[in-house]
DNA sequence: GGCCTGCTTGAACGAACATTCAAGCAAAAC
DNA sequence: GTTTTGCTTGAATGTTCGTTCAAGCAGGCC
């Protein structure tokens, strides 16, 4: 018998490129096809189909970003400054060519129709996001307090995965953050 | 001559109920047909193409969202207070049922790709929403700041905009916008 | 060595896509 | 009343879509 002869996790990694490039349906299966080199057969043996292959990636990318942050929570200057660093990359990333908001919430609006299973999909990853903050922060306070912090700080990664497209923004956004969440021990050095 | 026997304004709204919905690329030109009720040949002399029909769609729509705020910052409460009303039905909007987010986000997100036209134009709408909030903040405090809020003013709609989708969210909103807009005149009884 | 198993190949499929255009038609112009 | 003008119709166009599958092929097993 023979073994799949491509490394899965790096087909899955160019799919999530080319996905949250242009989006679900904007994704044609030719473009797949050249960008994870594999032969439209291949692509539906491993994948069952499009959305498998999307689902797939969305889960990658998912785990991805749940990894970085509580890579950064976990880190030695603790969970409010490594939210710090969590929400300043994310600006940082918005200042990049070819800066593409979050595959995630491209995904839930895109594919927002009632019942969607993607978008079900990509709501509950944001949802696990959502808690993961929550369940760090309630080492600072009460619960309560805890899911109403990790609440606003969603709103505003929300809100800058949106105004992040606009040129210049990155300082505007230091600035609401600063505002929003001061409750954060911000580093006033950050704010150039 | 035959004069357009069809109502040009009634066709566009029905191209924004259906282009805001699934978003510019799912939305097929038979579901156009359908839905404006007019055949393919009506439409393309009309509107040139699909393009052009979404941008005349994308406009409306930005119109009507510039009309509500406007009257809601020159009603008789004053600037800050039609702020807090523009907010919370945006709130409300998201607790009822096909809630859909808005559509100049969604397509600024689903057709973000560099130099996109109907990016580009989705963008530029949104920075004249932030520019009419900037205009009319510049009554009540210098320039400076006036741009600053307006600037969080958006970071906070595209928030909740996202945000929104989630269940139950209404209330972990108010509570947000409350923390993160507290120059804004907050009436305690909305916060039900 | 010869069979088996299961991945790979890539041409082919029907369906759906955006768009076109010749023919039909009705109101305006004279 | 006749001609002209320009919107409407809807079948047809060529392309691209997601998906399938018979044939090819190569390592694992006896």
């Amino acid at each position: 018998m023979a073994k799949a002869q491509f490394d899965r996790d790096e087909v899955v990694e160019n799919a999530i490129q080319l996905f949250w490039q242009h989006g679900y349906s904007a994704s044609s299966m030719q473009q797949v096809v050249k960008a994870t080199g594999l032969q439209p057969g291949s692509i539906y043996l491993a994948f069952k189909n499009k959305e498998g292959l999307f689902r797939e990636a969305l889960d990658a990318y998912s785990d991805h970003s749940k990894k970085r942050i509580k890579d950064a929570l976990d880190g030695p200057d603790g969970v409010l400054k490594g939210i710090c660093k969590v929400l300043e990359s994310m600006i940082e990333q918005s200042t990049q060519a070819g800066y593409n908001s979050c595959f995630l919430i491209k995904t839930q609006l895109e594919l927002a129709a009632e019942g969607n299973t993607l978008h079900e999909l990509a709501s509950s990853k944001l949802d696990e996001i959502e808690a993961l903050f929550r369940s760090f922060l309630e080492k600072e306070c009460e619960a309560e307090l805890a899911q109403q912090r990790a609440a606003c700080i969603m709103l505003h990664i929300f809100g800058m995965r949106v105004y992040g497209y606009k040129p210049d923004s990155a300082q505007r956004m230091r600035e609401s953050l600063r505002l929003g969440l001061p409750w954060l021990p911000w580093d006033d050095n950050d704010e150039r």
